[in-house]
DNA sequence: CCTGAAATATCTAAAAG
DNA sequence: CTTTTAGATATTTCAGG
């Protein structure tokens, strides 16, 4: 799974604009047209490129409302926190979610449309699981950076 | 900037495909090519949908480590919180980053190659901005859900 | 590995109902 | 809104260096 100056060249043109004609990327990177399909075929191939997704406006389908949430649960039994992480998981206002190591347990963030429907999701996902000790809300007054891509600089 | 349900169906595609074919969503949602490329064109002349990206794979780039951070700062004079704002947005380790009200002022999400990486980044991002009064670092043993999409249900 | 050309598929716009 | 048409663009394969 190496990666050479062209792979990262056209990571990183196909994680700005996915839509970016392999003929137009292989102008970019000197490259005929062709060779950047095989490229591209086999990043996708390898599990480099996960997919190819549409970035939507969250403020356009009324969820303009984000939430930061640290967890710390009461027991640590693998199969509580097993079926917790999945429940985290299968919750679509659910935007990210992380196991951490540090003063809580979880942290979560939740993209939702107003405070109601956020009291309503900790109600299902925090109580009913019955192994949430405590948890802080925290209110995002700004989302400073979302969708950041990840770097592709060499190692 | 009304969206039916057809609109919604595409949205809730698209997020999950880019590249399928536009026939193909006609099939799925029962329109005509035409109706559907005719949505789309709205939609992303609208702004609904942002942009079209592809997601990376970190851990084959190199970036298999993530870090939760809180930051308290020691002025809220806004030209200030500016300024860290555009240093945190401007780091391409800096996934996600949200001013939020409540026990911190910053929550941030990095994504970094190691620990040094990391550490490096505080020094540089936290340390040189002289308005960090703490920041506490939680790292992520588990990636529970990340590239989560927006949900396209109805209001 | 690459290039360049040919074949296939997709997209886009226009015309007409 | 639909379908159909036609031409432009994009993707994919294949021959050959």
């Amino acid at each position: 799974m190496k990666l050479d100056p062209y792979d990262r060249a056209l990571l990183a043109a196909l994680q700005d604009d996915a839509r970016t004609p392999q003929s137009a990327l292989g102008e970019q990177v000197s490259l005929s047209t062709a060779a950047v399909n095989r490229r591209l075929k086999a990043l996708a191939g390898e599990g480099v490129i996960e997919r190819f997704s549409a970035q939507l406006n969250p403020k356009a389908l009324g969820y303009d409302l984000t939430v930061v949430v640290e967890v710390k649960v009461e027991s640590e039994r693998a199969d509580l926190l097993d079926q917790m992480q999945r429940s985290f998981a299968a919750c679509p206002q659910v935007q990210q979610c992380y196991y951490v190591a540090g003063d809580c347990d979880f942290v979560l963030i939740f993209l939702v449309r107003d405070m109601e429907q956020y009291v309503a999701l900790t109600r299902k996902l925090f109580f009913e699981s019955h192994n949430v000790k405590t948890f802080k809300t925290l209110v995002a007054m700004n989302r400073v950076k979302t969708g950041a891509t990840v770097p592709v600089d060499a190692a």
